[in-house]
Parts: C-alpha cells; structure tokens; sequence
DNA sequence: TAAAAAATTTAGCCGCGACTAAATTTAGTT
DNA sequence: AACTAAATTTAGTCGCGGCTAAATTTTTTA
C-alpha cells in the first residue's frame, strides 16, 4: 500500500528521532543521499497522510500512526537481516543491503513464517532489537566502546550496521555481539583505543571504530588501575 | 539497473512466447493487466534497449539480450519459489506471489546462495524448470492430462501456478510433479475428466483444471481397454 | 471488395519521487 | 540590532510507467 519510499523516509526518521529528539531536513536528507528539497517534499506528504507533524523550518516527528509504520518496517528488515545469515549463511556485512530491498516486499504471512522459522528472535545480527508485531520495541541505553576506560572490560551488545567494510573487519577481529573486551588503554583526546578480546588477540580501534560498537560494562577485573570513569 | 517493470514485461513476452510464436500487444498487456496503450509504450521502450524486435501492429519478440534477461528474472523467480516452499514451508499455491515480488530485488550473491542451499536444483515447486545461470532453460514437451486417454496413466509433470485456488486444490487431491494418475474415464465435448491417484483415491477433474496439469504417459497398466489415443 | 469491427498506436494527461535554482526563514556573529 | 551564513522551502522541471480518448492500421464480415 505504502510505497517503498514512504517506508524508508518513516524509517529514516526513526532511527535519526534514536539520537536527537527533532529530526531536521537536512539531517533526513543526508541520512537518505538526497537532495534537501526533496526530503521537504515527502515530508509534506507524509505530513499530509498523517504520519509525521512538521513544524516548518523546525523539524519533523513521527505520530503514533507514523512510528508504528516505521517499526513495522524496521522488523521485516531485523528479521529479514537475521534469516538471510542464519538460513543462509550470508555474512552480517551483506545482510543490510539485501534486506533494505527486500523488507519492502514481503506479505505479513511472510513475516510471519520468517518470525516463526528463528523462534520470534530478539535481536538482528548486529544486535538490534527486533520490534514487536505489536509495534513495540526495547530501547536499552548502551555505552559506546569509547566511553569504556582503561583497564574496564565489557560486553558487547550491538555493532552499527551502516559501514559493510567495518562490520568485515569487526568480525575478523572477534567484536560481534556478546563478545566481551578488555579495554587496555586508550590515548588521550579521543585517540585509539587498545582491546583485548576473548581469544587473547589485542587490537587497536580508531575513534571511529569504537564509536560504532555499543557495550554494556561488566565488574573490573583487576584493581591495579581503579580510575575508570573519571579518567581521560 | 533495469526496472522492475522492464523485467516482468520481459519475463511476461517470454511466457507467451513458449505458447504462440509472435506475442500480441493485447495479449501483453492482458497478461500483465494493464492497457494497450502502456504495453505499446513499453513495447517502444524496450525496442529502444534492443531487448525486443517490434514489427508495429504485427507483434513482439525478444531479442538474445531480451530473452537472457527474461530467463534470469525466471531464474530468481523459480529459485525463490523453491526457497520459501524448502526452507519456510510457505504453502505452494503462495510461492509465486512472494517470488513475483522478491524476484526484482536480489543480488546475485543472494541468487547464488539460495541456488547452492537448494543443491542446484532444476525444477520450481510446480515442476518448472529452473533456467541455469549460464542462460539456458530446458523445455519438455508434455502432454495436458486433458489428452490422456481413458485407461492410460501418467506421471505429472508440472502443474500451472497460475491460479492460487487451483494450486489449493490440486495439492489437496494430490495432484503434484511426480504423482502418478490412471485416467479412468472422459466424458464427451471435452467433459470432466474422472481419475485416481497413487493413494487410491478417485477425483472428477472439470476441463480448466485438467489442462492445468501437464504428464508424461506411462506405459498402460490394464488391457482389457487398449483403445487411447484415438478414444474420447 | 467495401464496410464494419478489432487491434494497435498516437496524443495528451497524471502521480510519484527525484532534481536544480531561487526565494525565504532562521541562527549566528559582530 | 544589523548583517551574514546556513538551513529550509518554493518554484519549476524531468523520467518513469501508468491511464483515457482519439486516430490509424489490420482483419473480418457482409
Ligand atoms: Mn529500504
Ligand atoms: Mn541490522
Ligand atoms: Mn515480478
Ligand atoms: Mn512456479
């Protein structure tokens, strides 16, 4: 019913609301490679279907009706992401782009039988919640690797999907969700970081990098080097 | 690069060329349910990439580039077929609509994979074959059940997926590739037909739904009725 | 073989979703 | 507070793939 665009606009929106409050025209425009104009003119419309509300010159937001079509999207693409690697082997760093296509043309019986097939799963290859059928979705605060001091260990818990040649390079290196790292050092002003992972191997990450691994700490292990959160 | 709507002409020309030598622009644009006028357009179109040979008012025919490209959207569509119906059970009378869809939007890799889970196979859940990568597709002769003669038996070769409610029905009866049916008697002026499956059971079959299904006949099981093909 | 019917193409239109260039509004700077 | 820069919207255009109505060509029928 709804056109393939509308749903990758409703989801772009969403996933850009996850880290600031207002979505602004630029911001979508970017996220989507088009031109600012253009993400003005589907905002209208999507203002006009009653899917978002737009404050000119402000900002836009979803309504209820609007996230629920979003989350409806964003759970064939997790579960879709998630059938393709574990049906067929499909290495995560591929599985966006094949589902960014094909969760716009599945039939809900479709989805279904996916859902079905991986025992209603939870997460997506890279650790993303899977929304409800319901239309709800679990919104757990992670820290970035980043922002884990030296000398603490923790837990992987998702992995940004958006960069293919980072996803092949964390896999080689063994930073996939539920994989725990220590964090050995870092240089100052937000330089690399040191980690080691669960098979001895030590790795370094760049800003960027670590930026896009997302952890949940555990209890430090050891006591020599006590200054955690203050630090750096 | 090549629209969806390009493919399923394309594949669509390829269809009614199996049938009749020279394919219409009114049987194109009945095939895809839409009017003369946008088939004629298309027609223009696709002549214009050198895909089709458009001899105007006298029919179209796809050129070699045409027809490859025609047979690799079958291949998608076929393998996908196979794929929902093996790996998620999806019901074989909703195969074809899932794959008319899915069929536009898979990358190769994606096709290759799905071919090597499936073990290379040469045949869709409705017995047709599955055109290989190189661009080749086998086409067998076979007989409509429809020209079985009472007495005769035979093996069902494949069966059209046209029609959802038929393909419901048939699976019901056991009406699948690979069964075997003994005609057992055929009513004049292309009356139903009255036939038994492998399991005992015996079935009317009006004309519609017997021309649906295509066999190979078998060698005659009883002769106290030796009279076949020149019977009816 | 001329007229009628059917098939096909042409002409003109529409909605969608993109674009660029120009106008407008807002935010930042001095 | 005025000026400037950045963000956003407006205006106008385009290709795609549909549509209807009308013109044209082919086929059938009388
Ligand atoms: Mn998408
Ligand atoms: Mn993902
Ligand atoms: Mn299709
Ligand atoms: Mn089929």
């Amino acid at each position: 019913m709804t056109s393939a665009s509308v749903q990758n606009y409703l989801k772009a929106i969403y996933q850009l609301q996850e880290n600031s409050e207002t979505v602004t025209t630029t911001a979508l425009a970017q996220h989507l490679d088009i031109s600012a104009a253009s993400a003005t003119n589907m905002i209208k419309k999507l203002a006009r279907l009653k899917l978002v509300r737009h404050s000119p010159y402000h900002g836009v937001e979803l309504t209820t009706a609007g996230e629920k079509m979003a989350l409806e999207v964003l759970r064939h693409h997790r579960l879709i992401e998630l059938f393709l690697a574990e049906a067929l082997d499909v290495p995560w760093e591929l599985v966006h782009a094949e589902a960014e296509k094909i969760e716009h043309v599945i039939s809900e019986d479709l989805e279904d039988r996916i859902a079905n097939f991986l025992g209603d799963p939870e997460r997506d290859p890279h650790g993303d919640p899977i929304p409800t059928k319901a239309g709800t979705v679990e919104r757990p605060e992670y820290q970035s690797l980043l922002d884990v001091g030296a000398g603490q260990s923790a837990v992987i818990q998702r992995v940004s999907d958006q960069n293919p040649e980072h996803l092949k390079h964390f896999s080689k290196l063994g930073l996939i969700p539920d994989a725990t790292v220590d964090v050995l050092s870092r240089e100052p002003f937000d330089g690399p970081l040191r980690v080691r992972v669960a098979s001895g191997r030590e790795h370094t990450l760049d800003e960027t990098l670590a930026r896009a691994i997302w952890v949940t700490p555990t209890v430090e292990k050891k006591a020599y080097r006590a200054k955690s959160k203050s630090h750096v």
